[in-house]
RNA sequence: GACCCCGUAGCUCAGCUGGACUAGAGCAAGUGCCUUCUAAGCACUAGGUCGCAGGUUCGAAUCCUGCCGGGGUCGCCA
């Protein structure tokens, strides 16, 4: 059950109702009427603005109209009283009856509550990672992962119809260059002394099994074929073999995308070409000339006629190239028809989730997406995440730009553990910068969020272990302290915040959430303590006990939702 | 030069597709609370002209314009 749900439901057939009276006017838009939990809880449980989006075209002062609203209202079986404030606000505050309601709601749904139909099964592509195939995942690589990750499952959980994407670039000069340091290691692995790994290729570690695996497979066999022979073969078993890493690095944060889509791919198909040409004949793409590039002129810069994607159209700044000089397509072009693959795939949605310094290719992908869309409706949401900066007991951990000399997502993973990476990864706004300092997010204090919203869970699960199992059937009326209302309040509140995080596709307010929840239900644990009477177990009492467990039962199963969106654990014991 | 993000309490940040008389947390500062279901915690006090200036609106931290300050991006690189 969702609690604002249902009262704008009520909002809405009081209207209808008024409206049949003849009290007001008929066709009105009630698109911008909100109802939803008013910022002060004294002002009631439930608040609507529609007398005053109303008001104007009705031509009714917003007060009146209130009233008259707020009198219908009234008369609503879990309303016990509607008042006017303000401008014209109506503040409902709901009969004492009917939160016991929502925590049965939560309690026979179980694992269900907050699931929510407002993805009304839109096909959502969540394309997250895609770091090229030359190494393993970097810090640096986190946050978009988790992030994208988390934003895909709290789009599952209200409604939408999710696939999890991978875009592997296994088609341009990064992966030639993974391919001759391969060979190297092949040459290496082979007896021969290498000596120091030349500049321009890629020096790590990682590489070396990938050469003692050619060795395995050609023997000695590669050493006297020309290079156009021996790099698709070192290429291939190297994006091979970084690949199955970097699943692994993914997994070790228990990200599993369902989908792994080859660049290379669109280039061996003919897709690329295929759409190109389509968009000619649509007059999406011309020959022309680009003027010079603002700011440094890149010295190698020279104005020729081109192919190119009239992406102006579409609100781009200027139009993009999709051939090189050398004939060959550019990475845009791939671009292109790697969004032309999502859109015949039937996404009506494609969510890029990038890092900040994408930020400028936000809007040809969107120009993309339009032109190939057509007159379908299909929608281009990115998502830009700022960078990770990392400190070690508020000290920055030194990266050299030197390549080889990064942290790794796996030395990260496996010094705090994925719950802490994937916590804090969320636990800020994606487009705010993030400091994650390995000391502080280890430490088991109420100053840590991860530990602070596990602790709440592994609590309850403690008392929960304790308290004897009986058959009765709760009475939630007994629930009656300020503080158990205020945590119902706040489990009632969940659908809706569910439903405005994945409307906005921000992970990041279920994080939020769960930390204030935790602390509600921290204070009233507190209180236990300070009024014996207030405990979860009260010997003298098996009807306020029974009650109370169960309630601790919802308030689990919501921490344990927000939780298993977010990727969390929701652990036992701690 | 253009575009993107950020600017809210001493510090780190929330603020839900504009909403109400008192703009919220946490840390840091101050004061209380352990014979008790885990004090790995809780309660209370203090602290802000929401960068600045205009505009739209019944109503702006939130939307629009300009400016100031911090970060980022600009390529036939992926």
């Amino acid at each position: 059950m969702n609690l604002f749900a249902y009262f704008h439901d009520a909002v809405l057939r009081a209207l209808g109702q008024m409206s049949e009276a003849g009290e007001l006017a008929a066709g009105l838009d009630y698109s911008r009427i909100a109802t939803e939990a008013p910022r002060d809880s004294s002002h009631g449980d439930v608040s609507t603005n529609a007398a005053m989006v109303l008001a104007k075209t009705a031509g009714q002062q917003p007060r009146k109209l209130a009233e008259a609203l707020a009198a219908r209202l009234g008369q609503h079986t879990d309303v016990d009283k509607a008042d006017v404030a303000g401008p014209g606000f109506i503040n409902l505050v709901l009969k004492k009856g009917f939160w016991p309601r929502v925590l049965e709601a939560i309690i026979s749904e179980a694992d269900s509550y907050g699931d929510s139909k407002i993805g009304a099964g839109i096909k959502s592509n969540v394309e997250y990672v895609s770091a090229n195939p030359t190494g393993p995942l970097h810090v640096g690589h986190c946050r978009g992962a988790v992030f994208g990750d988390a934003l895909a499952s709290l789009l599952t959980k209200t409604g939408y119809d999710v696939t999890r994407e991978y875009y592997i670039n296994d088609a341009g000069a990064q992966v030639d260059v993974v391919g001759r340091s391969a060979y190297l290691r092949y040459r290496e692995a082979l007896g021969e002394n290498i000596g120091e790994i030349p500049a321009g290729l890629y020096p790590g570690d990682y590489l070396k099994p990938v050469g003692e695996a050619l060795a395995r497979d050609h023997g000695a066999a590669l050493l006297s074929k020309s290079e156009n022979e021996w790099l698709p073969i070192a290429k291939a078993k190297a994006v091979a073999m970084m690949l199955d890493m970097i699943r692994e690095d993914l997994a070790s944060l228990n990200i599993r995308q369902e989908i792994f889509f080859s660049e290379k791919s669109l280039h061996d198909s003919g897709a690329v070409a295929e759409t190109v040409e389509r968009l000619r004949g649509q007059g999406h793409v011309y020959q022309g000339r680009l003027p010079p590039p603002k700011g440094e002129i890149p010295e190698d810069w020279e104005d020729r006629e081109q192919t190119l994607f009239r992406t102006t159209a579409f609100g781009d700044d200027v139009d993009r190239p999709l051939i090189k000089s050398d004939g060959s397509y550019t990475y845009f072009a791939s671009d292109v028809a790697y969004s032309a693959s999502k859109i015949d795939r039937g996404f009506n949605e494609l969510v890029y989730v990038l890092g900040a310094d994408h930020a400028g290719y936000v809007k040809r992908l969107q120009a993309v997406g339009a032109a190939n869309a057509g007159n379908r409706k299909v929608e281009v949401i990115a998502r830009l995440c700022q960078l990770v900066r990392l400190f070690r007991n508020g000290e920055p951990v030194k990266m050299s730009k030197r390549a080889g000399d990064f942290v790794t997502l796996r030395e990260v993973v496996d010094e705090v553990g994925p719950d802490v990476v994937r916590f804090m990864m969320l636990y800020r706004k994606n487009e705010a910068p993030l400091d994650f300092d390995f000391a502080k997010v280890t430490e088991q204090s109420k100053d840590n969020p991860v530990f602070y919203v596990q602790y709440a869970h592994a609590r309850i699960c403690s008392v929960l272990r304790k308290g004897a199992a009986d058959d009765r059937k709760p009475d939630f009326s007994l629930l009656t302290d300020e503080g158990e209302l205020a945590v119902v309040k706040r489990l009632a509140a969940y659908p809706r915040l569910l439903e405005s995080a994945a409307l906005a596709h921000e992970p990041h307010r279920v994080s939020f959430y769960l930390a204030d929840l935790a602390g509600d239900f921290h204070a009233l644990w507190n209180k236990g303590k300070e009024s014996p009477h207030l405990r979860f177990i009260v010997e003298s009492d098996s009807e306020t006990t029974i009650s109370r467990l169960a309630f601790l039962r919802a308030i689990r199963y919501v921490l344990a939702s927000g939780l298993r969106i977010l990727g969390v654990t929701p652990v036992e014991e701690m």
